[in-house]
RNA sequence: GCCACUGUGGCGGAAUUGGUAGACGCGAUGGAUUCAAAAUCCAUUUGAGGCAACUCAGUGUCGGUUCGAGUCCGACCAGUGGUACCA
């Protein structure tokens, strides 16, 4: 017969659902009495349905959520999608679905399914970037940069699948090759559309110093990315017209080495510098160099990894300082026109990129600077990249490296030969893409105006419904009505920007929506005033640098159009790891964890029984078909466990490893509670007994009062793992307390116990907390009561344990009473005397005792 | 290639931020309960040596700083994330 007792956790989480529902318990609240908490976790790609990575960082936000709740915050915790991007038009393609249909699909299903896990979203304030209003009100915003001239068009490279006649996202390029024609990829140029963030690379920078709230890491990483560097723009003159129309007189190179330019022995050019296409009209073997450079994709790694090539143009320069010291020009497949000014002076000794090619091209390689400390600094094994003393530099002989960088930079603007300059790596963020799927760039584009953008009475532009995904390419460039428009300007027939803008930039701004997502204005001033910038926002750290940076841009430029007054998106940032499991791989492949049987240590395929091998534990992945759906787990455990296995083990921001043996033991830790409480009977609180325990009772109240201080304390620093242990300690305390029937024990503090543990168990699983606390207190739910209060007086002991150390390493340990903690004498002498000690010292006097009060003794001898 | 992070028992991890390494959990082993099993409960569980008290070794590798290092510094090895059009 069924227990009805028994643990159903289907049962409990649909009732208490339901009941949260209906009562509208976690709709943003405004007690004027209560202080003001926006905690925000980085919106879904609506793919379909949840994987691990969801329920992971959701469970993570609904978890702070709920503490904020419970200690005394208004709380905005909102949930939406971010609806644009790529995976709507391939399911298009290949399953001839229309992307808005699959968007709205999934997003449907993603919703019952973040339901199910019983987060505590305010639903009201939900909004998916592809809604009309959001497209609207990001129109504005564009608009409104655009007239600030945050915004421009100009022409870029773009990876082009010449058989598709496409452009390919980097993703879609697989080793060189296009994803679907498997031809080699080129690159071609093509007018783009451009957000000004170098403009703000200065402020990007400098104000990483005000997030006292983020990961170091992230910091760091953003510093490098922005790249910014003090150098000298520095002009090389050309020994000889390269032809008789070419106006081209001198280089001009960016370098941060001024320093080491009497070790330059050559100049390298980037293969779409201007001078590269003068020097390639006539000739044609440099005209298939290019075209040979051009072969490579356009990501940085692609750039980085390729063979480092060169191609001499015959062209000399001068040395600037060096009267009679002409120098070769070479194109080279490494020099990036983006970056500096396409140009740069190559010192073999002192840059290991400039070595390799000097290698190759058999160029010379001269030493100029020297360090004594390192050993070697063989130059003929490879560049000496540190600091040091300038030598075999004419004037600069004897400097150090710094004050000789100073010193040529100096001379060379004294002469007007080159100028100060910073440089940032980081470069103009380019925002549009020639896909269908994303919000429309608002903007027309006429023969005789230009550039014209659409009337705000015109706004939003729309994407149009009826296109196909039969033929390659855009579709809105295949599309005849749409693109017609009238000019606003000069009334002729003019053609609309068929390109849509990166989903990055539809995340970019999204946090400031949440507040006031029914609002026709792009921002709600009043209620973004109130809530922004949100306290914690919690994400993956792969998105510590475009979308965060992107963020931070936007918020400045935001600031600077008046729309906010605020200039950072996050006042705290949390980064999660990555849910990871073994990968299974079989005779015909990978195979899915639930397609495997493990007999000890050994896997086999349930169909056949063949062997399987087990690879070691990576990112889950629909490639590697190592996924457990969310969902299984879900219906099988409950959702109380599939969160309080999320929280266990791993600290939330290193890699989690699933693993189905720790979800058992979270299901079976939540039914040894469930069925506890449903077979003991709860005595009544009184608080005269609490305060009056002594002896054991007076341990048990410490120990549940450190219980709730080790808890509080690990879920304020994020240490939700920590916090977890704590409270599952609690709990062993408690049942072992229970099962000795110690009559000593008062019920009492059992009780007291009892009430701290379920409130709080409550924010990691909220369902079968609530129905717990429901047989504790049947007039109040959790959010009614607040977050137990750790008593300071019960949090100290009166013993202390010392560890008692010979030359550093443990002999023993003593007990002694919290007021001697800072004799040091009578501690010594009992410690001179314990047997152990007395023989490892063997009559010697100890050389020193270092006493650090209240932890440890060291004797050295 | 470059930037950043991570490395502790059989496994996931803890360690008051330089002061008793292994909390909490998983697994394993033994026992109780049961006709039997499941479930549950109890005990043990870093390795080596010892009947035992205990001793020695031990936090990716090698070296350093310190009375004392998982924690700080240097070099290396391995794995992961990002690398501007995946989100």
């Amino acid at each position: 017969m069924e227990n009805k007792n028994a643990y159903n956790a289907k049962l409990v989480e649909k009732k208490w659902q339901k009941f949260w529902q209906e009562k509208n318990l976690y709709k943003a609240t405004s007690n004027q009495n209560k202080k003001d908490y926006y905690v925000l976790e980085m919106f879904p790609y609506p793919s379909g349905k949840i994987h691990m990575g969801h329920v992971r960082v959701y469970t993570l936000g609904d978890v702070l959520a709920r503490y904020k709740r419970a200690t005394g915050f208004n709380v905005l915790h909102p949930m939406g999608w971010d609806a644009f991007g790529m995976p709507a038009e391939n399911a298009a393609f290949e399953n001839k679905i229309h992307p808005a249909i699959w968007t709205k699909k999934n997003i449907n299903n993603m919703k019952t399914q973040l339901k199910a896990m019983g987060l505590s979203y305010d639903w009201d304030l939900e909004f998916a970037t592809c809604d009309p209003l959001y497209i609207e009100c990001q129109q504005k915003i564009f608009l409104s940069l655009y007239k600030q001239d945050l915004a421009y068009r100009k022409e870029a490279w773009a990876n082009w699948d010449p058989v598709d006649q496409t452009v390919l996202s980097n993703e879609q390029v697989i080793d060189g090759k296009g994803w679907r024609s498997g031809a080699l990829v080129e690159r071609k140029k093509l007018p783009q559309w451009f957000f000004r963030i170098t403009d703000y690379a200065d402020e990007l920078i400098d104000s990483l110093d005000k997030l006292s709230n983020w990961p170091n890491q992230v910091k760091i990483m953003q510093n490098n990315w922005i790249g910014r560097s003090e150098g000298l723009r520095l002009s090389f003159s050309i020994t000889k017209n390269i032809s008789e129309n070419s106006k081209i007189k001198e280089i001009e190179v960016y370098t941060t080495r001024p320093d080491t330019i009497f070790g330059c022995s050559f100049l390298a050019i980037a293969p779409d510098h201007p001078l590269t296409k003068i020097c390639a009209q006539k000739d044609n073997d440099l005209k298939a160099f290019i075209k040979e450079c051009n072969k490579v994709g356009t990501s940085e790694e692609a750039l980085e990894k390729v063979d480092k090539k060169g191609f001499n143009t015959n062209i000399k320069v001068k040395h600037p300082f060096l009267k009679n010291k002409n120098l070769p020009v070479y194109v080279a497949n490494f020099v990036l026109m983006s970056y500096g000014t396409g140009a740069i002076f190559g010192v073999p000794a002192h840059d290991q990129r400039d070595y390799d090619f000097a290698k190759k091209m058999n160029l010379p390689i001269k030493q100029v600077v020297e360090n004594k400390e390192s050993i070697k600094n063989d130059i003929l094994q490879e560049a000496y990249t540190g600091k040091g003393k300038i030598i075999n530099s004419e004037f600069l002989d004897g400097m150090s490296t710094d004050e000789a960088k100073k010193y040529i930079i100096n001379i060379s603007e004294k002469q007007h030969i080159g100028t100060r300059s910073k440089q940032f790596r980081l470069h103009d963020w380019c925002a549009s893409r020639q896909r269908y799927w994303g919000c429309p760039v608002p903007i027309i584009l006429c023969d005789h105006c230009g550039i014209v953008p659409v009337k705000e009475d015109d706004l939003p532009v729309l994407l149009p419904e009826d296109v196909t995904f039969d033929k390659i390419g855009n579709p809105l460039d295949h599309h005849q009505t749409w693109q017609k428009v009238t000019c606003p300007e000069c009334g002729r027939e003019a053609k609309r920007e068929t390109q849509t803008f990166d989903t990055f930039v539809d995340s970019a701004w999204y946090p400031l929506r949440y507040p006031s997502p029914k609002s026709k204005e792009p921002i709600d001033k009043k209620e973004v005033q109130r809530w922004c910038p949100p306290q914690q926002y919690v994400g993956g750290i792969e998105h510590a640098i475009l979308h965060l940076l992107y963020a931070r841009f936007f918020t400045k430029a935001l600031k600077d159009t008046k729309y906010i007054n605020f200039d950072e998106p996050f006042e705290g940032l949390f980064c999660q790891g990555m849910v990871c499991h073994k990968t299974y791989k079989g005779k015909d492949g990978w195979l899915e964890p639930s397609e495997i049987e493990l007999k000890g240590n050994k896997a086999f395929n349930k169909k056949d029984q063949s062997e399987i091998i087990i690879g070691r534990s990576e990112k889950m992945s629909k490639s590697k078909k190592n996924i457990v759906d969310p969902m299984t787990i879900i219906n099988q455990y409950g959702a109380d466990t599939a969160r309080l296995f999320m929280l266990s083990d791993s600290p939330p921001e290193r890699d989690l490893d699933w693993s189905e043996s720790g979800v058992e033991g979270c299901w079976k830790f939540l039914k040894r509670i469930w069925t506890h409480f449903h077979n003991y009977k709860f005595d009544e609180e009184n608080l005269e007994i609490l305060n009056d325990a002594k002896g054991d009772n007076l341990s048990l109240r410490q120990n549940i009062h450190k219980s709730i201080k080790e808890a509080t304390n690990s879920i304020e620093e994020f240490k939700y793992n920590s916090a977890v242990a704590a409270i599952r300690k609690l709990s062993n305390v408690l049942l072992t307390n229970k099962s000795k029937s110690n009559n000593e024990i008062t019920e009492q503090i059992v009780l007291e116990g009892w009430k701290a543990f379920i409130l709080m168990l409550a924010p990691m699983t909220p369902h079968i907390a609530e129905e717990l606390w429901n047989i504790l207190d049947k007039d109040k739910m959790i959010t009614d009561v607040s977050w137990p209060q750790a008593n300071a007086s019960l949090l100290q002991n009166n013993n202390i344990t010392l560890a008692i150390q010979i030359n550093g390493k443990l002999k023993n340990t003593i007990e002694i009473n919290q007021s001697d903690k800072d004799n040091k004498d009578k501690i010594i002498k009992i410690i001179l005397n314990l047997d152990n000690i007395k023989k490892t010292l063997n009559n010697n006097t100890p050389k020193k005792i270092i006493s650090i009060p209240g932890k440890v003794v060291n004797i050295v001898i």
